[in-house]
RNA sequence: GGGCCGCUAGCUCAAUUGGCAGAGCGCCGGACUUUUAAUCCGUUGGUUCUGGGUUCGAGUCCCAGGCGGCCCA
């Protein structure tokens, strides 16, 4: 690919010439490279060495330079690689002049190169451990300044848009994003040695269904026709419960076209898993046992701070009724059997928006939002949801009007949502058609009829408790940082200016 | 979508009421054999986000736009 013409705001970040062999020529890159030691490595095994001493071992690091110290016929220098977060990934460069290679090449480099160094491990008379510098090779230059060495990179847009940078200069999101992997790891793991089957069901849909959201909206050429992305897992999820996947789960990327905030990405990473046999209670012990598993694995405890403010995530969660709950806050008794107008007063009180088609679930779940979910620490599960808002849950087994749901919220943020779900495929096409009647009444988010899907239901769904988790914000709890785009490695943003 | 705040060198930040656009780090050059944000000396580096306007004079004031952050819906 040609390069474009470049403004001269770039050409000044070339901050310096091709580093070359000490005849001249440009130097020469290999083609691969065999570390064989990490720098979390070398600290483990070489770290309680003498001040001074020699470890009588040879080792191969590689990876960037961080800082550089040269002192004449000497020179130090801070090596920086994948093993661990920080400090936690870096090695000292020990270079004497007198048996290192092409010393002065060494000391040209810049901070940002990648190097390959093999040598002794030895740790210098005021007991920093190092890896000698016998041998080196430049692996690739940093063309561009690498930030401040000691202030870093603060700029949240040049951090997300470059987040290559951000991993190297910030611990911070580098130790976030091994959080994140981790979690996915250890969820996986969790999940199967329960007897749960992971599975990957279609990003493109062709009714946006399982969820209420707004979809985005695509073109398949050859079948000349639209397609959404998906905004939830979950009718693809039920449909295998059918086919006979009593124990089945997905992780996967979801759509939703909305706006961008400190909670919200235009594409995230949901959870869902359904088993069959069981209810929404079920799917309350298991939310609680797998966060508190997956504190305790990745901070050590399942008592944290988030925010700076204690959260404790010990099983088991207090349970609580959405109308409880509301009680609790507002000092209101308000539920589906309060009359209509007493609802929408309380509204207008609560400055929640409401209009002439909302019945008393819409309301009550308004109010809900409005006054109590963000006043919710946690960590809680919310329970028995309006069936009007929750057209695939199952009716409560002994609240009328309401069904077997919950969502867990911690920190005032829900970070799921859960339900007994709904078998019956007449009662299941009745709600799908009061959503119909919605969307056709303006309600973008609202669902459409799924046929198929209750073609599967009439084939016949077992009892099943299903789950859905958003993992962008549990990892938000759990590595304790306040923004979604600090656990999304690219978040969406508007295109640079000019690009 | 609304309100508020921000955008100055590669990075982190200064610049009195409108009055010569600066520092530290980086980069480049020099000194230095136990540094660790090494230190010391000397350079280099600017479309002050963009476009208009007011003014003798605009980084600073006004208008429009771009991008970002925070709060609200």
């Amino acid at each position: 690919m040609a390069d474009p013409p470049r403004p001269p705001s770039h050409l000044r970040e070339e901050h310096r010439r091709t580093v070359s062999e000490p005849d001249g020529r440009a130097r020469r890159i290999p083609y691969r490279f065999e570390p064989d030691a990490t720098a979390a490595d070398l600290v483990e095994r070489f770290g309680a060495l003498d001040d001074g001493a020699e470890s009588g071992t040879t080792a191969t690091v590689a990876g960037r330079l961080m800082l550089r110290r040269v002192q004449g016929k000497l020179a130090f220098a801070t090596l920086q690689d994948n093993s661990g977060p920080g400090a936690d990934g870096r090695i000292q460069l020990f270079a004497p002049a007198g048996t290192t290679p092409d010393f002065d090449g060494f000391c040209s480099l810049s901070l940002g190169d990648w190097i390959g160094v093999r040598g002794e491990v030895m740790k210098t008379r005021r007991g920093e451990l190092s890896v000698r510098v016998d041998e080196w090779a430049l692996l690739a230059e940093a063309r561009r300044a690498f930030p401040d060495k000691w202030h870093g990179l603060t700029d949240t847009d040049t951090r997300y848009r470059q987040r290559y940078v951000d991993l190297w200069v910030n611990d911070d999101a580098r130790r976030t994003f091994l959080l994140r992997s981790r979690l996915l790891s250890l969820t996986r793991r969790w999940l199967e040695d329960r007897g749960f089957v992971e599975v990957e069901t279609p990003v493109f849909h062709t009714i946006a269904g399982g969820g209420h959201a707004k979809p985005f909206v695509t073109h398949h050429n050859a079948l000349d026709m639209d397609l959404y992305l998906r905004i939830a897992l979950e009718l693809h999820l039920k449909r295998l419960v059918v086919g006979g996947f009593e124990k089945v789960f997905e992780i996967g990327r979801v759509f939703r076209n909305e706006g961008l905030g400190y909670r919200w990405n235009p594409e995230f990473t949901m959870l869902e898993l359904y088993e069959a046999y069981a209810d929404y209670g079920d799917m309350m012990d298991l939310t609680e046992q797998l966060v508190a598993h997956l504190a305790t694995e990745l901070r050590g405890a399942t008592r944290l701070t988030y925010g700076g403010r204690p959260l404790d995530l010990t099983p088991p969660w207090r349970r609580a009724s959405m109308t409880e709950l509301i009680e609790e806050r507002t000092g209101r008794r308000l539920d589906l059997t309060t009359p209509l107008d007493d609802l929408r007063q309380a509204c207008d009180e609560f400055e929640v928006p409401w209009t002439a088609g909302d019945g008393p679930g819409v309301l009550l779940l308004e109010l809900y939002e409005k006054t109590t979910e963000a006043e919710l620490w946690g960590p809680v599960f919310v329970t028995d949801y309006p069936a009007e808002v929750s057209p695939l849950a199952r009716a409560h087994r002994e609240r009328a009007g309401y069904v077997e749901r919950f969502e867990p919220i911690i920190a005032g943020r829900e970070i799921g949502n859960a339900f007994s779900e709904l078998q019956d495929p007449v009662e299941q096409r009745a709600t799908f058609e009061a959503q119909a009647r919605r969307k056709a009444a303006g309600d973008e988010e609202a669902m459409a009829v799924d046929d198929d899907y209750l073609r599967a239901l009439e084939y016949g769904l077992p009892p099943t408790g299903g789950l859905g988790i958003g993992i962008d914000r549990l990892v938000m709890i759990l590595a304790d940082v306040a923004t979604i785009r600090d656990v999304i490695l690219f978040p969406t943003l508007r295109p640079e200016a000019g690009s």
